[in-house]
DNA sequence: TATAAAATGGAACACTTGTACTAAGAACAT
DNA sequence: ATGTTCTTAGTACAAGTGTTCCATTTTATA
């Protein structure tokens, strides 16, 4: 956490910055730093600031009070809840409408968990998944595409048995192994024909 | 989403606040939303302000400037990664000193997730609990505590075996009864001289 | 030790932002 | 119509907040 080549204030600074943040849900003003690190002088602030500022260690709008921020900050990202994931139905895919429908219900979650990527966000409904180490009642989060690379968690939706599955996806000459996420289970072998990509899996989150 | 008895005007600016909220990380002044929302006086907007906030639908703390606030807003939780879980060892159990110890690992989850509870999170090593749906690599997040209710998710640590499990617990007759969460594996039925509970999983997260 | 560089103090100043006052238009019921 | 209430305008003022200047002290460097 310690910055080496920080000196002791500035290092308080941005810690208080931080805690103040957190507590208030708004930045300091300097005169906030002032009191919260026992300095004594807004010109002092004022200076550490500044360095810190060039530094790259904080960000902030000259002209725009309480607006110091701390860069690398996780924010709060709402990701559309768009339905359900169930065997025998294939699952929503997003249009561009549904992505900002805010009637639809949304989780909110940090870009930490989404890694920064678009995501959605699919209710799984049945024990089906079970395979993929996916519960009744977990949620997964969806990348939607229609291509993926090998190794990739996929949602596929298998044409001839008319049902969606979550499993690792293979190429492999001129068939496509789809192998469950639970490693003593078996993988099956499909036609490419008969399998159509609906999303990639990007997390999984269960609740208890 | 629309809240009804809400004027339509209202109800812009409290969309106007969401996002640039947002947007910039911090909230608009009167003078901002004056600007967002097509309005030509700043009386107008602190007039709707004024009744907002007596609403309790808004947020703020007069004397700090860019104070205004949504309620019921998700915050970000620092969750502490105290270590891994694996079978063969018992989890690390958090004390007082582990809490704030902030050179560890975190990640940075919502409260929706961690659903407002003191909670800290366990990495997965090993296959070992897959019978709980749980893959090697997964995040387990923790509640600390000694005892649970029956059908909570624990990890138990087993004496007899030196191991440690995920399981929902059972207390039943004079026994205790441990259910893997993947409904077709079987109970195992143990000595309650025989477990130690070690914490309650709240969830699990496992991002691809 | 001498010198430069960095950190600190105190205070004034300028800009940002919230608030109050007044007046006028719009909606609505009697 | 008439009055009441809600909304919109324009403006001025007060308070919060960032910035600058200069002097002083402390720390680092040769």
């Amino acid at each position: 956490m310690r910055k080496p080549g920080l000196s002791e204030t500035r290092q308080r600074i941005l810690q208080f910055i931080h805690d103040f943040a957190d507590e208030h849900r708004y930045a300091p003003t300097v005169r906030d730093i002032l009191k919260g690190c026992n300095l004594s002088s807004t010109a002092v602030v004022q200076h550490h600031l500044n360095v810190l500022d060039r530094e790259g260690l904080i960000d902030r709008d000259p002209k725009v009070f309480r607006s110091i921020q701390l860069p690398n900050r996780r924010s709060i990202v709402h990701v559309p809840l768009l339905g359900t994931i169930a065997a025998g139905e294939p699952i929503p895919v997003p249009s561009s409408d549904t992505w900002r429908d805010e009637a639809d219900d949304t989780i909110e979650l940090t870009d930490e968990i989404t890694q920064g990527k678009q995501v959605y966000a699919l209710k799984v409904k049945g024990s089906s998944m079970i395979d993929a180490l996916i519960d009744d009642g977990d949620t997964v989060l969806m990348q939607p595409t229609n291509s993926a690379d090998n190794g990739d968690m996929v949602a596929v939706w298998l044409k001839d048995r008319e049902e969606v599955t979550l499993k690792r996806l293979f190429q492999e000459h001129g068939r496509i192994r789809l192998q469950p996420a639970n490693c003593q289970m078996s993988p099956i072998f499909v036609d490419p024909a008969n399998v159509e990509i609906q999303g990639k899996v990007i997390g999984v989150i269960r609740q208890l």
